[in-house]
DNA sequence: TCACTGACCGTGG
DNA sequence: ACCACGGCCAGTG
């Protein structure tokens, strides 16, 4: 592989990175991490980075990652599509709708 | 090779 | 206040 594939796969654990230290009980947004690693990358790629999450090790907290409205928009992608939901309940995190109340009390910052 | 889609966000009308 | 569009990068058909 060339050297651009590990600028790429770089990037994913950076993502990875970040993800992995948001504490319990907190989230964080696409957008926010997508600034936080490189501005240069967009939340899209964020969420691409999240597709490959599930099969990677260590197990990345992805439920823990949501969009700027504190909505689970990536919950469809988990094992079921509520999980998401049930693993932020149980970090103390109350879901509304598959939206989380107080989002901006629980968002986490790096 | 080209085109479309995708776990998004910000701005304009 | 609500709806619509563009931009970002990568992967797959």
């Amino acid at each position: 592989m060339s050297k651009s594939s590990t600028d790429t796969k770089d990037f994913y654990q950076r993502v990875y990175a970040l993800v992995r230290k948001i504490p319990s009980g907190k989230v964080c947004s696409y957008g926010l991490i997508g600034e936080a690693l490189s501005a240069k990358i967009s939340a899209r790629m964020v969420g691409w980075a999240m597709n490959g999450a599930h099969n990677v090790m260590p197990p990345v907290p992805a439920h823990r990652v949501v969009n700027r409205n504190g909505m689970l928009t990536g919950k469809h992608h988990f094992a079921t599509p509520t999980l998401m939901q049930e693993l932020l309940e149980q970090e103390g995190i109350e879901i509304e709708e598959d939206c989380i109340l107080n989002f901006q009390n629980h968002l986490w910052q790096p």
